[in-house]
DNA sequence: TAAACCGTACTATGCGAATAATACAGTCGC
DNA sequence: GCGACTGTATTATTCGCATAGTACGGTTTA
C-alpha cells in the first residue's frame, strides 16, 4: 500500500499537484514500486483532510502519465517502469536544479560560487528531516 | 529607469508575484539601483499586458517591503540599501539553493551527485541567455 | 447472490487571482 | 493656474482551485 503519512500539504500550490509530485517522489526514491496499491479516494481524501474530488482531480492527472492504472471498481495500482523512474528522477531533480542554476546566474554567481552555496545548504537541510 | 524588457510572464504562479520577483533580482543583480525611478503603472501594464490592477498589486507589495517608495501623484523609485540587497540575495539564492537541496536529498541523491548535476546544468543554463 | 466497497461523474458553492472600467486626489511642466 | 500626468481606490466580472453533496455502475468478498 502506497503511504501518504510523508505528505504535508502547504498553501501557496495546488493541493492535487502536491499529491502528485508525492507520488513522484516516492517513484524515483523506491518508495513506491511496480503494483503497489493506491488508498481508496475516500480514505486518502480523509487522511489527507482534503475532497475526494481534488484527490480524484490527481490521480487523473497521475493516469493521464501513465504513472497509476485505474480498473473502475477495483484499487487502483502503480505503474512503475524504468522509463518512468527516469522521467520522474529528470523531472524533479534535474528540472530544478536547471530553474534554480538559471536563477543563480542571473542573480550574478559564478559556478565555484553556486558549488559553494549547494555545499553550505546541504549540511542545512539535514536538519528537520523525518527520522 | 528601471526595465521590464527581460520579464517573461509565465502562467502557474501569479503575476504580481512575478513583478515583485523580477524588481528583487534586478536589485539583487544590481540592475536597478537607488533612486531610480519606476514606469507609471498604466504604462507598465501596458508594457506586460495586464491589468493596472494587478500592477498596483505588485507595487503595493513592493513598497510594503521597502523597496520602492510611492509619493501620490508623483513617480515611484527605488530604494536600494545594502540590507535590502542582503534580504533578496538571501530570499533569492539561498531559499532557492536550500528548497532545491532539501528536494535532492528526499530523492536520494548524494552531495557529490548533487554537485555534479549543478555542474552539468549549469553550463546548459548559459544556453537561451538574452544577449 | 447480496452487501460493501471501489472508481467515476455531475451540479452547485465559495474563494482568491486576474481582468475590466471607472473615479478621485496629488504632482509636475508649461 | 491649467492640463497632462501620476498614485490610489472602488465595484463588477471571469476563471481556476477546492469544497460539498449526490448519484451511477463495476468489483470484491463474505
Amino acid at each position: 500500500m502506497i503511504s501518504f503519512e510523508g505528505l504535508r500539504l502547504e498553501e501557496g500550490q495546488p493541493i492535487y499537484q502536491q499529491i502528485v509530485l508525492h507520488v513522484k517522489r516516492g517513484v524515483v526514491s523506491g518508495a513506491i514500486a511496480d503494483g503497489d496499491e493506491l488508498p481508496s479516494r475516500r480514505i486518502l481524501s480523509a487522511v489527507l483532510g482534503v475532497n475526494p474530488n481534488t484527490v480524484q482531480k490527481a490521480c487523473r492527472a497521475l493516469e493521464e502519465e501513465g504513472l497509476i492504472a485505474s480498473h473502475a471498481g477495483a484499487r487502483s495500482f502503480a505503474v512503475v517502469t524504468p522509463e518512468i523512474i527516469a522521467a520522474c528522477r529528470a523531472e524533479l531533480v534535474r528540472g530544478g536544479a536547471e530553474s534554480w542554476a538559471r536563477a543563480a546566474r542571473g542573480l550574478g554567481l559564478g559556478l565555484d560560487e553556486a558549488l559553494e552555496l549547494i555545499r553550505e545548504v546541504w549540511d542545512c537541510s539535514k536538519e528537520g528531516e523525518e527520522p
